[in-house]
DNA sequence: CTGAAAGCGCTAACAG
DNA sequence: CTGTTAGCGCTTTCAG
């Protein structure tokens, strides 16, 4: 196991040159003959030599990697951002060291003191909610950060996030053309931002629209199918005059069918339903669930170049990013007669 | 940005001490008073220093750097297993690098190749097929290396998974005990060990009661809904005696569903179906899978234990943890009259 | 075009 | 108990 690492010394007496030679030879830059580089790369991978990045790491001052923090990387919603961000990040030449934050605002701060031991050149958060911004406001003079997901307004800090006020609207005005005059919002999480504005989004569709609003909080550091069913369970236990619901996300949204499926409440028959993610599983037979879609692919490159563009030039300055959400119409609801 | 992150020797300054002694008051290591030792600690993060683990891997010759490389992390069978890993490895003073090698084996490679230069102390990974196994072993001298999920049958590595067999064997028996005498596999990808012993699993059960086997084979190099989704989709076109279906994965009983439901198929009033893996989606409300069940926690919580002990005494041999599926029953089989 | 030497931030002997 | 001195493997001046 393990036969002590080859190092460009051992390289450079093999070729018989200085070692010096062999660096520039392996790091491209000039100054060396077309013959010797030939030479040296060869010997390289004949002997299967691979250059020690934390060594190089160490003199470059920056280490091409890339800190991520996410709730939990199980959720779906954060494991396809997370494919995407890794893509774009290794493509570029960066690597990505992954952290579960498991929701909680403490373990973010630390996580983000151990990323910058481990000397990332930037970090890239999916944060649990808007108070992770204040909590680590004090590292982003130190490092690079960029947020995926939430929207924080307009704080002075990179991030990329879907227009979520738009989206709920969208959702809303949706099932209000469909006939629908009594819609309730399930799942706000009243300290995320995003939730702020999705649930606005919401409310002034219905007050455009002379319509009255209900809101059922979800007091929880972080949406699940679990939420919402415990959530919509209480729910279904009292109120029965709403025809349609908005949901926070698609998790909550899923929690929410198995409820009413329990209840006997029938999708789209009784209640009409709309998501908020599109996360994969929407879109599942049994599910075909009309929701929000929030643009992954976009949002993981966006994020990725906003991250290394200011990791590459400090002097840079922070960008807003607010993508369109799309309507993605399935089987959840359908018009009141 | 950035101001110049502080180095020991700045605290040293600070402190009046030589650098090497706020290294030894850092690293816990004897040989300092207590008072020497609370003064450094106090003015370390008075100025919010944080060590440069670069520069400590070097000289450790160690990274405490886990890779991990999946097919991809947008898979919910593999997001589990990550979140669990990650966890279990930080608890042990590990981090992962995450790498997406989206289940192509060259890509595997290509990234291991990656990894040594990163300097990882060891990887992980959830190889896309039995293939990986060969055209990696050139990198099993140079770094321990522990899979997960793929059963390598006797090869001299170290391996965690479940008992493929023993779980397909399980689901068609209990179809078998509910009435079913005409049972059809969907999914098979012949390249993958897993895949063979799940389908010896099944074939054994039918041969064991005297009943014909019928394999419907998937040629693509991942299980997944589409996939699932396709197969099907031919298969009920064509075949209309078997009374049940055992899949290969989830994703593929998935799409299997998605095909039943468009063509008109109730499941399980027509069709009973059981799915492998126990993903997290087989529990939602409509779909309610019947399902074997892989033991994700105990799976990463293994694989993260074998490699940092190999890790840390090279001579170690290789272990292969072979667990127990089990069966979880829900709504998709039922008995046959 | 190539070699020698200094140093990135830290640990680990070895002295004092 | 504390300071000095070598490096870890590499890049990068600065000479030759």
């Amino acid at each position: 196991m393990s036969a002590k690492r080859l190092t460009i010394r051992d390289i450079a007496q093999m070729t018989g040159v200085s070692y010096a030679t062999v660096s520039r030879a392996l790091s491209g830059s000039a100054g060396v003959s077309d013959q010797t580089r030939k030479r040296i790369l060869s010997t390289c991978n004949k002997l299967g030599y691979t250059a020690n990045y934390m060594a190089r790491s160490l003199v470059a001052r920056k280490s091409k990697l890339i800190g991520f923090i996410v709730g939990s990387i199980d959720n779906p919603y954060m494991g396809q951002l997370a494919c995407q961000v890794e893509l774009s990040a290794r493509q570029k030449g960066y690597n990505l060291i992954l952290c579960n934050s498991m929701h909680q605002e403490e373990h973010e701060a630390e996580l983000f003191s151990l990323l910058l031991g481990r000397q990332v050149d930037g970090v890239i958060i999916i944060p649990t909610s808007s108070k992770s911004y204040g909590a680590l406001e004090k590292f982003f003079e130190q490092i690079p950060t960029v947020f995926i997901g939430e929207n924080l307004r307009d704080a002075p800090k990179s991030y990329v996030a879907v227009d979520n006020y738009r989206g709920t609207m969208l959702g809303t005005e949706y099932l209000i053309s469909l006939g629908h005059r009594s819609i309730v919002y399930i799942g706000y999480r009243s300290e995320s931002v995003t939730h702020q504005l999705r649930v606005g989004g919401y409310t002034q569709a219905c007050k455009d629209h002379g319509l009255e609003t209900t809101v059922i909080d979800n007091r929880e550091s972080a949406s699940s199918i679990e939420q919402g069913y415990i959530l919509a369970k209480k729910y279904f236990s009292r109120y029965l005059s709403h025809t349609a619901i908005v949901t926070a996300t698609d998790t909550t949204a899923l929690g929410v069918m198995k409820a009413a499926d329990e209840a006997g409440i029938v999708i789209p028959r009784d209640i009409s339903i709309v998501g908020f993610d599109n996360i994969s599983y929407s879109m599942l037979p049994r599910i075909n669930l009309t929701t929000i879609e929030q643009p992954f692919n976009t949002m993981a490159a966006s994020a990725v170049d906003m991250l290394i563009r200011t990791i590459e030039d400090p002097a840079m300055g922070y960008s807003h990013i607010v993508l369109s959400p799309t309507l993605i119409k399935r089987g959840t609801c359908r018009p009141v007669e």
